[in-house]
DNA sequence: ATAGGATTCAAACGAGCGTTTGAATCGGAC
DNA sequence: GTCCGATTCAAACGCTCGTTTGAATCCTAT
């Protein structure tokens, strides 16, 4: 019954914190190469060099393990999203903000997350792409716990500054971005549609938002259902 | 060394196919719940009602019984894609056709997918969306195979539709739908973006579609970069 | 009726899995 | 220097995995 034990009056978390968070980024790193189920404790603790028995004994499980590889960036990202959309809020004092600004807001700490290697870089992105298309209950129940305080208030924000979509078509929306920046970060391409781009440019992730951004702006900013002729589904021939 | 045997003149494909396609059933439903390593041939060839060794029997290995589960609904949806938009270039003969209808060419099959539940309805466009998130090799070599075709001939329509963009910009755009469309039909929602959503909303394709389409129709046709104002990336305070 | 390939079946193979255990080792407090 | 909790370690536990095997059964062409 080797539950965790209350940690010493040490503050091992960025100084001494070696076992622990060689674990961490060994972690990440596999996690991100081949998913959760087909990484296993074994080359996991031979990759960070630590004992078999050190990541029950840190964390608990190869779960808890996970959740914790998500939490070390996700959170600080999560909080520094919120904190830009309270300074725009701050700003403009009630009224709404450009859609630009918003979505703006939301890209910066990801891209920012993204281009800082020594904090995980590209791999952390490319294993929560991976995440949220991963159907494991603690895996969904753990993320949307995550994301509910700043999804929430950007969709506040959002409502304000597109008057013309319904809370409900809005919802929709935001569904869209997250897929496409999800899909986007997390460098995917499962189809290869880059196969003959340059990769000096592909790994040009500042380039990348710049080019997403007019994307997800035009879309938010489409006239609601509606407002336009429908879709023709069935092609009677 | 029971390799695959040489089918006999029998035509066992839809009527008299049993054991294969009971695996393919299962197969498609437990893939797509518990993705492709955490599901057990054990537990699958028990779903199945057939016996343990039948899958190696049939399909060699786990893995070619994966291909053969994405093979059987992917290789139809993209055949009709393709079809559709060869009928819409027959019709323009030769100028440039709507940017929404090309885009409904391309959702149509994915929707008539979505709501034929006789041909693994939902479940499939689950499975394929966690198939695009995941890293494993040959599931990767496999998608950017059986899409290279369909993509390819969709990008040069794309390409005349919308003159304004550059190739490299339209690989861009096309990377983005793709995104928030396996996203979408995959129904992840990893976020709980649609917690106090009605559930006959949520589970309604055909809205699905007739919501995401303007979004993408207004992303693909936003001005390229540098045509507009750029991103500011970096908040200094 | 029977020969022979196609298919099914129960059983076993070796390997790898996450986790637990109990002893060994470490390092600061007294 | 001694104690004591925190940490590391090697070994083992029980279990499940994908695959293989060889015999049993089925089915059709002759």
């Amino acid at each position: 019954m080797a539950s965790r034990p209350a940690r010493k009056g040490i503050a091992l978390d960025a100084t001494s914190a070696d076992t622990k968070t060689r674990i961490l980024d060994a972690a990440e790193q596999l996690f991100m190469e081949h998913g959760f189920e087909a990484t296993s404790l074994r080359s996991l603790t031979s990759a960070a060099s630590v004992n078999l028995a050190a990541v029950n004994y840190h964390f608990g499980s190869k779960e808890e393990l996970f959740q914790a590889v998500l939490t070390r960036r996700l959170d600080p990202m999560n909080q520094e999203r919120i904190e830009l959309l309270e300074r725009l809020e701050r700003g403009a004092g009630g009224r709404p903000i450009g859609v630009e600004k918003i979505l703006s807001a939301m890209l910066v700490p990801a891209l920012r997350l993204a281009r800082d290697e020594k904090r995980g870089g590209k791999n952390f992105l490319r294993l929560l792409g991976r995440a949220y298309a991963d159907p494991a209950p603690f895996i969904r129940h753990f993320l949307s716990a995550q994301y509910v305080e700043m999804i929430t208030r950007y969709k506040e924000a959002f409502m304000r500054s597109l008057p013309h979509l319904s809370r409900q078509e809005l919802t929709w929306r935001l569904h869209f971005v997250m897929g496409a920046l999800s899909y986007t970060l997390a460098g995917t391409d499962a189809l290869r549609l880059f196969a003959q781009v340059a990769a000096s440019d592909k790994d040009n992730d500042e380039l990348l938002l710049q080019r997403l951004a007019p994307f997800l702006v035009a879309g938010l900013k489409a006239p609601a259902l509606g407002d336009t002729r429908k879709l023709e589904l069935v092609s009677g021939d």
